[in-house]
DNA sequence: ATCCCGAGGG
DNA sequence: CCCTCTGGAT
């Protein structure tokens, strides 16, 4: 996909999807993190079902370590991974009130150094909490980018670097939830909707899919 | 059977 | 570079 071709694509999104946000469920960067880390492998529908409880019971580091392992297991037990995103959430939370005031920082390498959190997790949480211009390459962005030509690459890094590298700086943070909508909505991954893609005239995916099952 | 806003360990 | 962890929806 040229260049020229690459903004069009992103400009049609932004017209289709002019306020684009997170869909999961948060109220600060604290549950912002935590729903982030317990979204892997998991639908957001499924992780905001058990941060209701979840929150309700624990809405900060201290009362997360508090309610500990077994506790945050009981509310998050019908996600994915459940034994290891517990004992990441408490540790995690634990991390947050020795080293940095309880608070959720700020910075890559402080938010990499928490347990459970990944490059993925930290990108999602600088470009929502602290409004910088990373993109979270996650399973439907580095679909998308293969799919349509837009940033091929076989890891997520290197889709995040081509993504970087092609979409205009002043473009670049709400692009994140652009891309992850469609992919989530209509560049799907069992059957993708072409017949109401915007990105239509750019995509490189041979298989188009003009009219519904 | 495949997929969902992955990360850590070997 | 694997592999494993894990459950609900489709």
């Amino acid at each position: 996909m040229t260049q020229r071709e690459v903004v069009s694509f992103i400009e049609a999104l932004a017209l289709a999807n002019p306020n684009a946000s997170s869909e999961l469920v948060f109220t600060n960067a604290y549950t912002l993190l935590v729903s982030v880390v317990l979204s892997a492998q998991a639908t957001d529908v499924s992780v905001n079902k058990a941060t209701v409880g979840l929150f309700a019971d624990a809405p900060d580091p201290a009362t997360m370590v508090r309610l500990g392992e077994d506790g945050v297991a009981r509310h998050i037990r019908t996600i994915g991974l459940w034994r290891a995103k517990a004992k990441n959430v408490v540790a995690l939370s634990q991390v947050l009130i020795d080293r940095h005031g309880g608070e959720v920082p700020s910075d890559r390498l402080s938010l990499e150094a928490l347990p459970g959190v990944g490059r993925k997790t930290a990108n999602v949480v600088l470009n929502v909490v602290f409004g910088e211009s990373t993109m979270a390459v996650d399973t439907h962005i580095l679909r998308l980018g293969n799919r349509t030509g837009l940033a091929p690459g076989a890891t997520p890094r290197a889709v995040e670097d081509q993504l970087v590298k092609r979409i205009p700086r002043d473009m670049l943070r709400p692009s994140h939830h652009w891309l992850i909508l469609h992919g989530r909505y209509v560049c799907k991954a069992r059957a993708p909707e072409c017949w109401h893609c915007v990105g239509r005239p750019y995509c490189h995916y041979p298989d188009k899919r003009l009219e519904p099952v």
